[in-house]
DNA sequence: GAAAAACTTAGCCATATTGCTAACTTTATT
DNA sequence: AATAAAGTTAGCAATATGGCTAAGTTTTTC
């Protein structure tokens, strides 16, 4: 039952994938590209790869031989939304609090 | 080497710990008030817990008998830097080509 | 047409994660 | 003093994750 919330912040939990994420947020690139900062066989770098086409982050099409990736910015949106609604409720809740605190301290 | 940010972004990629999240950011909770809603064993419950302790999004005191939890709201705020940092070269890079269409525009 | 480039697939291994139950400890209640 | 409440610890099992190598496919290049 994985939503997608779940996926990308999972996806986002590693390294590796965040690093691809902050290039690819800059334009586009090619697998061997995108790997070649990354100290790691092939295969297991693609399946990072794999990890972000799956949650939405990223998209790519093969031409020829060469398989360009990029960046699909929605998913990262939902974070902000729900990290967003996380502050707004918990900033509500510290205003309140003040208020509490403000109204016993004129009561005194 | 995990840094703060893995282990955030990978505690939050469970829907039972957003749910904790999502709980906590009202108000401090005991143990059993949180683990409540959610249909698993305790001490399963209590694993999930423990995970955000560990990446600092929860913090818990133990009085008598009672363990009661409240939240901590400097990770989720490192979340929102990360993610607000990704946006804004996301957009600085689409205005670019939106100047650059421009420009070829004019051109023609 | 042979060789190189750029992935891809398959499969192995070690560790981490998520769930469980059973049994234990430490307060609080009766 | 005995029981109940609220956690806690220990340990098992299944699946997921992240790394590897070896071998394969499909273009390009020489």
């Amino acid at each position: 039952m994985a939503n997608n919330l779940d996926l990308t912040f999972s996806s986002l939990s590693d390294p590796t994938r965040r690093a691809v994420i902050e290039r690819l947020i800059r334009g586009p690139a090619t697998v061997s590209e995108l790997a070649e900062p990354h100290d790691m066989a092939l295969p297991t770098f693609m399946r990072h790869l794999k990890v972000l086409e799956d949650c939405g982050l990223v998209r790519s099409i093969k031409k020829g031989r060469v398989r360009t990736c990029h960046i699909e910015a929605t998913p990262l949106l939902e974070l902000q939304g729900w990290i967003e609604w996380q502050r707004r409720i918990w900033e509500s809740r510290l205003d309140r609090l003040s208020a509490l605190a403000d109204d016993i301290d004129r009561s005194n």
